[in-house]
RNA sequence: GGCCCUAUCGUCUAACGGUUAGGACGCCGGCUUUUCAAGCCGUUAAUCCGGGUUCGAUUCCCGGUAGGGUCACCA
């Protein structure tokens, strides 16, 4: 196969939304594939709405998912180049210098057209097949604004060529534009590209994914807690598969599985949920050391909290779809694990106190003394040994069954309506801190 | 509106012209260490419509419908 040399062409008047961030990454892993070459070119002709802030971020967000290109470049550089094929349209007459009336702010009274043959165009598209275009009504399309101005339709096809490429992998919302690309092309005598067209990612909306229809800037996912991996597969996943029973794949495996020939022809529907799932697997894959240096808390911590926040770690790993959820979850239903004054007195009366307080204060107790026998390293699965018995007991006598002593042993532990199950929070909480738990509850319900 | 593109469960999708139309996510239900989460099991749910071609169309062709894209001195 013939190593295939792309390019991503973003414009910097915004920052990096998933419907750019898809294009991209299917002109990567084409290349990557093939063996070929990923270019990024920053499209910035187009000077007053172009802006340095938006180029780097878009750098660093392509940075973060580590899509990184092998060469860059900025339009603007080519100016020159551009200047020189411009004068060469116009002194072969294909092009034009043409009086205008200016109709807004900004128009010139001089920019140059090109000669539209008029007829249709058609073109190969590895995607869709066979498009034709007719270019009659396009007219004498404008290529510059000036001769050191090139429009995008011109200064791209140059660019390309000059850079090597040989396939445009781009949006859909760009069909239309490729004719008169062409036509550009064919009178620079430039060679013929390869053009696949992506279909489009929609919102919710079930329409194209824009800044301006309120697509989320990437870099909001990225502080949502997503991992670049996740977000990968999930994006590559939308109007792509790798026609075997796989869904989760790495960036490796994406690599090796890609090829235009099996992307979609129709739009598909950017889906959160689906991309939180994702994200759900990719977080369960890290190591434990590499999950903590994503979740990012605190600095300075007490060596207590440090180490109950590790063994955390296998609790937030089945919890959590993002980092900022495992961050709120250490806040919330987790808390239990780090903060001591997490009784809340009025809720465990409430709970218990009308019927069986003396059952819930005996159930208490003898707990405490099956505690009291474990040993010092605990493991949940010791615990859960160790304590089912008396919930076992209890089942057999009927009426609470083992939720007489389950539930009571949860609540003075977490002193929460949610948390994870009793025998997971005394090995975590460990001997001491359990039993001063249980001592607590046990005479806020002997008053 | 002109031109162009597209059309399988709610969503992402699979299916050499022959399958009980499969999977994943979500939803719903059940089980489990009477919570939450996770896990396991299960249920629900789709070929847009109409014509062809064919022994046989999700699949090929045409028409319709619907959705989308594009019609800049933006990219």
């Amino acid at each position: 196969m013939t190593p295939i040399v792309t390019r991503f062409a973003p414009s910097p008047t915004g920052y990096l939304h998933a419907g750019n961030y898809r294009t991209a990454v299917f002109a990567y892993l084409s290349a990557k594939h093939s063996g070929g070459k990923f270019i990024v070119r920053i499209e910035d002709t187009d000077v007053a709405r172009s802006s340095p802030e938006y180029e780097a971020s878009i750098f660093e967000t392509l940075t973060w998912l580590k899509l990184s290109p092998d060469e860059t470049y900025r339009q603007s550089e080519h100016r020159p180049r551009h200047r020189e094929l411009l004068e060469k349209l116009v002194k072969d007459d294909t092009a034009y210098v043409s009086k205008e009336t200016p109709q807004a702010p900004g128009d010139r009274e001089e920019v140059i057209r090109f000669r539209n043959p008029g007829g249709t165009v058609t073109f190969m598209d590895i995607i869709h097949g066979e498009i034709t275009t007719d270019i009659t009504d396009l007219g004498d399309f404008i290529i510059a604004r000036s001769f050191d101005e090139p429009v995008f339709h011109f200064a791209v096809v140059v660019d390309d060529a000059d850079e090597g490429v040989n396939h445009v992998i781009r949006g859909g919302d760009h069909i239309s534009n490729t004719a008169r690309q062409m036509l550009i092309q064919q009178a620079l005598g430039l060679p013929m590209l390869l053009y696949a067209h992506l279909p489009l990612i929609f919102g919710d909306n079930h329409k194209k994914l824009s800044k301006r229809s309120g697509a989320k800037p990437l870099s909001e996912y990225r502080d949502q807690g997503i991992l670049p991996e996740a977000m990968l597969n999930y994006i590559a996943f939308l109007g792509w598969n790798p026609g075997d029973k796989r869904e989760y794949l790495s960036r490796e495996e994406l690599i090796e599985a890609f090829g235009l020939s099996r992307v979609q022809k129709g739009s598909a529907i950017f889906d959160e949920v689906k991309l939180l799932s994702v994200n759900q697997h990719w977080m369960r894959k890290l190591s434990d050391d590499d999950f903590l240096a994503h979740l990012k808390v605190g600095h300075r911590m007490s060596d207590f909290y440090a180490e109950q926040l590790r063994k955390a770690v296998p609790l937030l790993k089945e919890r959590a779809h993002t980092f900022a959820e495992a961050r709120e979850m250490l806040s919330g239903e987790l808390s239990c694990l780090f903060n001591e004054s997490i009784l809340d007195r009025a809720l465990l009366v409430a709970k218990e106190l009308p019927k069986r307080v003396g059952m819930t204060k005996l159930a208490l107790e003898s707990l405490l003394g099956a505690i009291q026998s474990l040993p010092e390293s605990l493991s949940t699965e010791a615990v859960k040994e160790a304590l089912m018995p008396l919930g076992n007991a209890e089942e057999a006598k009927g009426k609470g069954g083992r939720g007489a002593v389950l539930w009571p042993l949860r609540y003075a532990l977490s002193g929460q309506e949610r948390s994870p199950d009793p025998f997971t929070l005394v090995a975590i909480l460990g001997k001491e801190v359990a039993l001063a738990r249980i001592q607590k509850a046990i005479g806020i319900l002997g008053e």
